[in-house]
DNA sequence: CCATATACCTGGCAGC
DNA sequence: TGCTGCCAGGTATATG
């Protein structure tokens, strides 16, 4: 469920109520994507300094290293301070002075993975090709046109892939396509330089319109103070197929593209 | 190097 | 009710 809104949502609902915590136990269920990288028990005693968030990646600051995050296709973070038992789909539990970190996901995309230091393996590898962060100031006009021109594919998929800007999955790809008026099919590189500031607009503003408002909830997003969001209400064309486009009343259309769905409208987005 | 396909896993839903 | 097939927010890895 989580693009960058989701992930940064719930990286507030708990950060600064864990933070300074000591962990007392781990608990892990199911294997995720990968392993952890270490015996569970070698994390207990360390105090959780601060969370950031790295793309959709969240990474734990423990006092001897980083405990990335990853939430994949069906995860969410529940915190709480009442002690209850993990169902089946909860698979891991960082049990800390100040309440219970719990993983729940079902599809088990997700991952937690432990790095001594942000600085080597495995977190290296896994953040290490990652694109600008679109909410910060790295995220500029030039170095987004830069990223674009050398790439020939799908500006939708140019989005997806995360190597020039992250955070941007499938639904807000199609959103932010709709707000600056660019059909999803255009190579990268051939956008033009108005269009480049249209859309680097559109992606910040898409996201984040997205994280003040909570989040989306196409199905089930919940933070972990159990709030959803509320971006399916507002959704221009992400599942709409069908429906009319709230500017121009064509039929929101909807087509594969390297086999992931994408949305627009064929007037609103000409090319 | 680049672009595209595959794989991971479970649950919900439409259609029969 | 139960089966089958398809679909779903991500992304590392293999393949062309």
């Amino acid at each position: 469920m989580p693009e960058l809104p989701e992930v940064e949502v719930t990286r507030q609902s708990f950060a600064s109520r864990i933070a300074g915590a000591r962990i007392a136990a781990v608990r892990m269920g199911k294997p995720l994507r990968w392993p952890l990288g270490v015996a569970p028990e070698s994390l207990v005693g360390q105090s959780v300094r601060q969370v950031r968030r790295r793309g959709k990646y969240l990474l734990l600051d423990l006092d001897h290293g980083v405990l990335l995050l990853h939430l994949g296709m069906s995860g969410s973070l529940n915190f709480a301070t009442q002690q209850s038992a993990p169902g089946k789909h909860d698979h891991m539990d960082i049990e800390t002075t100040q309440g219970c970190l719990r993983l729940h996901d079902p599809r088990r995309f997700g991952a937690a993975v432990w790095s001594r230091s942000e600085q080597q393996d495995p977190a290296l590898k896994l953040l290490g090709q990652l694109g600008m962060e679109p909410l910060s100031d790295e995220f500029a006009i030039e170095a987004f046109a830069k990223g674009l021109k050398q790439r020939s594919a799908a500006i939708k998929q140019v989005l997806l892939a995360g190597d020039v800007v992250v955070g941007v999955g499938n639904i807000y790809a199609s959103e932010a396509l709709f707000l600056s008026g660019i059909r999803p099919t255009l190579r990268a590189q051939k956008l033009s330089m108005p269009r480049i500031i249209k859309l680097h607009a559109a992606i910040r503003s898409v996201l984040a319109r997205a994280v003040a408002k909570g989040g989306s909830t196409l199905r089930d997003f919940v933070s972990a103070q159990g709030k959803t969001g509320h971006f399916q209400l507002e959704a221009s064309v992400y599942a709409r197929q069908g429906q009319a486009c709230h500017i121009c009343a064509s039929p929101i259309r909807q087509i594969k593209q390297g086999q992931r769905s994408t949305f627009f409208c064929p007037t609103c987005q000409k090319h």
